[in-house]
DNA sequence: GACAAAACCGAGCAGTTGCTCGGAAACGAT
DNA sequence: ATCGTTTCCGAGCAACTGCTCGGTTTTGTC
């Protein structure tokens, strides 16, 4: 994969070209997460950055390369959040380690309201096809890559289905927390983390290193064997 | 709540017109699901169905009351899917349960594929906010009503949560299900069936009756305690 | 201050979309 | 066959969208 093009069609020489950029991707960012991509009208992102249109379509050769530009953004941001979490990993738990993953993406989710409809948009709009497959493959590499280093013995396959499966119980409930009365935030979230545990037990219970602590891992809620 | 108005701008008095609005419907499910709600022209959805756009306007009186008319044949769908289920219920153990959860709902998005961008665009779209809803609404209702049956001693706003997150869990992996290639789609599927027994060993773990199978069950998956 | 490059502007174009409306055709009752 | 009602039709309207383009203003350099 060779780094991607640049969406820009020119790039700025002076500094107050680059502010208006990001002012720009600011204000796409903000409208996508209110409207959604096709409800968000170039004209009203500019306006919003307080530009002209003209200004907008200087820089963006069209209203994909917003998107485009907007994924970039977040591919950045994420790669800088799941490095801190491996640095930190050595002597936190499975289950701390959820904790921090979860809160690591709550927070990448909350300040980028934008990318959800990216996401999902992704499916189904052509424009948003390949800016929501950046940031979905970003999103699910960061967490295959701590499920590596944990539980190398897994193979590289199932490991990739697993952070997929992961990665996407974590939007979902997220979005959920988003959508939920304030007070109930919390304890959505802490649903995730139920989940995710749940989850990783049932798809990838641990190796012997942890057997003296749960003699028995259920596979099933209710049936033996 | 009052039963939903009819989202028709005029009753159908001879079949013909009967067997139209239902060649509409059809047609917008298949353009919905194809290119979204925003995506589909009522242009392409009337010739589509074989018909004019006059037509389409005889019967629904914007584009809004083909989502909400397609919502209804949901909602109606998917409580007959959870009757079923409910009179099957005893005899069958909890991760037999699930599996029947799972493959009800897998049936219903893929008869239904449009059921995904108006479950989706419910966040953003105004159009879609109302129809959406519904549609979730019963997913929901349907899910938590099998739950009560079975754990009554959870008291209901809890019940009430624990649906809501087995629900979009199960979307959010049913869709991951459908963008992956045809010979990993069951895989993806028997992930599902993982993480919902396994989020619900965590949020609800089974009282008494079930401890003699499995002694101890754990919260987290490493630390003691 | 002169000048070229860079940045900015917004009226408006071409194309699309949701939807209307006047009239033609099919139907059902007599 | 006649006639009122229901159904069907599709050209085209008003509104909007992404985007262009000719021109103005600002910046950096000499």
């Amino acid at each position: 994969m060779p780094p991607e093009p640049s969406p820009l069609r020119r790039r700025p020489r002076q500094a107050r070209a680059q502010e208006r950029i990001e002012r720009i991707l600011d204000a796409a960012e903000a409208c996508f997460a209110e409207v959604g991509y096709d409800g968000a009208t170039t004209n009203l992102i500019a306006s919003l950055a307080d530009t002209s249109i003209g200004s907008l379509y200087e820089f963006f050769p069209n209203k994909e390369a917003l998107a485009r530009a907007l994924a970039d953004r977040y591919v950045e941001r994420i790669g800088g959040l799941y490095a801190q979490l491996v640095v930190d990993m050595p002597g936190v738990d499975g289950g701390q380690m959820v904790e921090r993953i979860v809160s690591a993406l709550d927070q990448f989710y909350r300040e980028h309201p934008a990318a959800v409809p990216l996401l999902n948009g992704r499916l189904t709009s052509p424009d948003l096809a390949h800016a929501g497959e950046i940031v979905q493959h970003a999103l699910e590499k960061g967490i295959e890559g701590i499920f590596a280093v944990r539980r190398p013995d897994i193979p590289a396959p199932r490991r990739h289905l697993i952070a997929s499966v992961v990665a996407e119980i974590a939007r979902a409930l997220l979005v959920l927390a988003d959508r939920v009365p304030l007070s109930l935030r919390r304890s959505v979230v802490k649903e995730l983390e139920r989940a995710v545990i749940g989850y990783l037990l049932q798809a990838a219970p641990e190796p012997d290193r942890q057997l003296h602590v749960h003699p028995t891992y259920p596979r099933t809620p209710s049936a033996g064997s």
